[in-house]
DNA sequence: TGCATAACTTACTTTTAGGTAGTAAATGAA
DNA sequence: TTCATTTACTACCTAAAAGTAAGTTATGCA
């Protein structure tokens, strides 16, 4: 398990040496132009909690308009990243769910999570210094 | 060690899980905020390969014009995550390299990398249909 | 049919990202 | 001083992203 990690690892900064890669072969630019964006990563984020409604999402993910909430869950849908369920009640409900496609983003997003704490002193200053300035 | 990776998965979920979370107060969104953009992360990732000079990445980060590469290193200089060496020399040289703050994302950056290697087949579909429909 | 409500969409505007092209700075040698 | 070359910046323009606000759909029940 460990080893097999270590293995990956390495062959991941082969593969980046590799001189062919960052253009759309690339399998990490093809990710990253998909989901390397803010409201997306929130929303994902948001739904490892577990199913949630269209009006939890609006009021936990703080700062997203309607209409780029409605935006973000239609591009994930299309991506089967999550699935949507529609019960027919009064008023209407719809849960949104992330699939195995779009929880298997835990590991990273948590390795991220963990580097955001690690260094959050770090990244706060710099907020600070860089969005605040407006 | 598996233990206590076990521990930081947990504590992430849970504080997830707290209610007020997903705002400026919330770590992620600060960080997410600073660097969840293609060319920020894109840049970042070649770097992990050594150091390299600004011809190198022009060349290496297939499809970054030269106003947004030297935009992007300005912003990471800002940021700490690399630094700017200018050799004195004629033609001249300036070579960047990560800091230990910018070095510390290989590993989040290859958790997604590992990730988007098992999902490539996915992720390769997802983008021929809504990146190649342009 | 009308109603009340959550979910969603559309139209419009503003803001930001990004491309191109031209220009300027830095450098040591000729 | 002039040069060739890499690097960096500026100005201008276009396209894409995102906010606002209003309107629309879906729903079961009265």
């Amino acid at each position: 398990m460990e080893a097999e990690k270590k293995i990956k690892k390495i062959s991941y900064l082969e593969s980046l040496s590799a001189r062919s890669v960052f253009d759309e072969n690339c399998i990490i630019q093809v990710s990253l132009a998909l989901i390397a964006d803010k409201w997306t990563l929130l929303v994902l984020t948001t739904l490892m909690q577990g199913t949630k409604r269209n009006s939890d999402l609006q009021r936990q993910v703080i700062g997203i308009s309607p209409k780029m909430l409605s935006q973000t869950l239609k591009t994930l849908l299309k991506y089967g990243m999550i699935s949507r369920k529609v019960y027919p009640e009064v008023p209407p409900r719809v849960e949104y769910t992330l699939t195995e496609f779009g929880a298997s983003l835990v590991e990273p997003l948590s390795s991220f999570y963990d580097w955001s704490v690690d260094w959050e002193d770090q990244l706060r200053t710099i907020y600070k210094k860089t969005k605040g300035k407006k």
